[in-house]
DNA sequence: CATTATACTGTATATATATTCAGTATAATT
DNA sequence: AATTATACTGAATATATATACAGTATAATG
């Protein structure tokens, strides 16, 4: 998807806010109304560089034929399952770990995710993660130095800044001054990498 | 809810299937072509009947105007919007300060919520709160210290602890040391507490 | 430096659309 | 028997609406 202008962004909320109130898409005046301008021809160029990008289609010759193209076609709500980061234990998807269930629509985090963790301990305190907090956890071995990653060395299970800085040399770098940096030499030890973080949500 | 005629019910079942197709209400004369009449009175009158059993409602004088009244309220996901947290500025619902809305479960953070909020600036680091997380905020003025609230004085809004400290003192405290606290003297200051914050959501 | 994209105002107009009026006909109510 | 609701055709019209055209201005791009 291209790049959209703040002003263009303005006029598909708009749209969006429009639908929702009253059913049906909004008329150029009516974009023009909500949005300040004094001429139709605003909304209709902003309409049409919406087109052009990809986010709206418009029905040529029809009145309100505005239409919102969602290209997250799977908007269906789903269940994910939180699981409970032990110290000493691998955070798979057995029903022993999983805390509860957590009613989330896909794609919340733009990416897809496979489940939540619940975080103990504030060994990524300065990276905002806190106790309590659930990371969406995305089962991936797509891994870019820096990215948040849930490792596991032995049964011990582990969030953290992955840096990889030599083929066979691996830091896991906390996110607070009181924890120290886990080298990881992957000759010597085995790390298994569970997912990266995708996302956090915090309740109260 | 009143009986429904089987001529009524193929109107209504095409405007659902129209809106399903199109994003937008059918014409008194798209309804026709969908279903074989001739006049566009013949739709006009089958919509006249349905308003008048509360099936539907028209805006008047307006093209497509045609929504359907749906009793099935409890909708678990709702759209909220996301406000940006500008330096200068109330977060109010206006349009302006709109940047998108957002798909989320009803009571996703336990309590209910009215909107999110996009955090501008470090002040609440250590809170785990950072750069363009997003607060769910509860728009209330039952607030406890030790709560993180969106509290507004002049036009600067900001995100801070809440400590009332006497009936006419007030600290709003940041969480990161580079930050000072903000003293406010009820008797002097005017300070207007927004909402409180029930929950956040980081994407990536 | 020319071009393109963005971001508007302002006017004009063909047509898309709602809506009224005039009929016809059948079935259900009162 | 008179009224009312349903179920249509057909024509007419005021207006709601998309959309083109003519400008102005700024920022970005090649």
């Amino acid at each position: 998807m291209k790049d959209i202008t703040s002003q263009q962004n303005k006029v598909l909320d708009c749209i969006q806010i429009y639908l929702k109130k009253t059913g049906f898409p909004p008329t150029r005046a009516d974009i023009c109304k909500e949005l300040g301008f004094k001429s139709p021809n605003s909304a209709e160029t902003h309409l049409r560089a919406l087109e052009k990008k990809g986010f709206i289609a418009i029905e040529s010759g029809t009145s309100r034929g505005i239409s919102i193209i969602n290209p997250e076609i799977d908007r269906e709500e789903d269940e994910y399952p939180i699981i409970g980061l032990v110290a000493a234990g691998s955070p798979t998807l057995a029903t022993e770990n999983v805390e509860k269930v957590f009613n989330c629509p896909k794609g919340f985090f733009g990416s897809n995710f496979d489940y939540f963790l619940r975080v103990r301990g504030l060994s990524m305190k300065d990276a905002g993660i806190m106790e309590d907090d659930l990371i969406a956890v995305k089962k991936t071995q797509d891994i870019k130095n820096g990215d948040i990653v849930i490792a596991r060395i032995d049964d011990e299970v582990t969030v953290k800044y992955f840096h990889r800085h030599s083929p066979s040399m691996v830091h896991l770098q906390p996110a607070n001054e009181d924890f120290n940096n886990i080298e990881v030499n992957l000759e010597e030890t085995e790390l298994f990498i569970e997912g990266k973080s995708v996302g956090l949500v915090r309740e109260n």
